[in-house]
DNA sequence: CGAATAGTGTCTCTCAGACATTATATG
DNA sequence: CATATAATGTCTGAGAGACACTATTCG
């Protein structure tokens, strides 16, 4: 990044062997949504250290791509699904918060859209499952199977890395777009979908007035004409996103 | 950060050789403020690429010291100064960043307080030098000097890093206490400081009346009982920041 | 018409911004 | 008492939160 001072600096206080280096890795957590019930999905450890726990998906960077890059690879391989948005969070680098070797990991926070959740078969996804976050202080799981999971019981920092996401998430969810990013299709969605989306992100219940008056003061939400499927009797108009209002 | 079989998948898609591992460093983003105006340090490149530049601070992490604690080394080593505050920014990961090698660099946003600034001969640091932030967008440095730098003339991607920094921190001027890291003393200044340090942070003048009750519904300012040195002609009272009001 | 969901209107309180006023020190 | 800085007070408009009301569809 820097001088030649510095690669001077660095040929000096640096033992050529690749130990001598930290190994960089990313640390996934790829988030969902459901009826305005945020989940994660996170993956069971095989091996020691934290065998048998839950922890983030992830893996080693490749030399030759950046760490979006990376994230967006892992994401898909080892849980089958695309994210709709990824956004780095925070850069891990304690000496010894990996008992085996030092990691740097550099944690992104990924979004996918509400959907059909298929965590593909025949890769390390058989491992993963999705949770729902029921509690966010101290934090609290819930799996498919109604396991109720402990921030104690996930491995490595995860629980902190998790937190970490969900406090950015709320601090975010009404200066950038983000919420939207769990929207199915940003192109038609009725508002209460829409509310759904931001209930998940700020984790608790909004009213349907007021949420819609400030949604509405921020960005341009623009009718396309259609109607949506009637989930109760009144059928509800489709939106499409457009875009933050000019002030 | 996870599990054996990352590691499994580190040992199949890496060769052993040390450059196929990024190295890891730190850019330092140094801060200071002057009667409201914010300050950066920098230093000048003395070699190809961006040789004569100014470029930010930084240097490579140590195998044994954490991100953090390499932000705090490089800022001492390279202007011999002390942060009093220090906040990760982002990583910056792109291949290519450095044309001369992989180099995934961690940012760090340090806050120095306002003091005598006196960069430390006999090192690195006879290269650095003092700007004030004369625009933000798109930016421009003036020098002690009154030479004007603009954006375009700063090394690698140090400019869209700056202008990150600044975005980050006029975010948090209202929500943490990063502007008193600015202060010479948390526990004695006037108002008049305390809104030149906000001053520095938000890029804007402030109203002394309004700035003075939003500060008090935030924070806990405390009297001294103590008066301050007359600046002009009524003594002003010294307060101590006392923590963030319970609500 | 009753019930359930979709969508609108109104009231109040808080707070930021603009600006006016009072207080304290000096020559 | 003129003046310069320090500190307090007042007015107004925008917006958030709580909640009441209207609209649409079905049986």
């Amino acid at each position: 990044m820097k001088a030649e001072d510095d690669e001077k600096e660095f040929l000096e206080s640096y033992d050529p062997s690749i130990y001598d280096r930290p190994s960089v890795a990313v640390d996934i957590l790829p988030f969902t949504q459901e009826t305005g019930r945020l989940k994660i999905i996170m993956v069971k450890r095989g091996k020691p250290p934290f065998k048998d726990a839950w922890a983030l998906p992830g893996g080693f960077m490749r030399i030759n791509e950046s760490a979006d890059e990376a994230a967006m690879r892992e994401l898909e391989e080892e849980t089958g699904m695309k994210a709709s948005r990824i956004e780095q969070l925070y850069t891990f680098s304690d000496p010894g918060r990996d008992p085996r070797m030092r990691v740097l990991s550099v944690a992104y926070l990924c979004i996918i859209a509400e959907g059909p959740i298929s965590l593909a078969a025949g890769t390390d996804a058989s491992e993963a499952e999705v949770f729902t976050v029921a509690d966010r202080n101290p934090l609290e799981l819930i799996s498919t199977s109604g396991a109720v999971i402990h921030e104690d019981n996930l491995a490595f920092d995860h629980a902190e890395i998790i937190r970490t996401a969900l406090a950015r998430m709320e601090g975010k969810a009404w200066y950038t777009d983000i919420a939207f990013a769990f929207l199915r299709d940003r192109e038609s969605f009725t508002y209460k979908e829409l509310m759904y989306a931001f209930e998940a992100v700020l984790g608790k219940p909004q009213v349907p007035s007021n949420f819609r008056r400030k949604v509405n003061g921020i960005w341009r939400i623009e009718p396309t004409g259609k109607y949506g499927p009637q989930s109760g009797l009144r059928i509800p108009e489709l939106f499409r996103f457009a875009g933050r209002n000019e002030k």
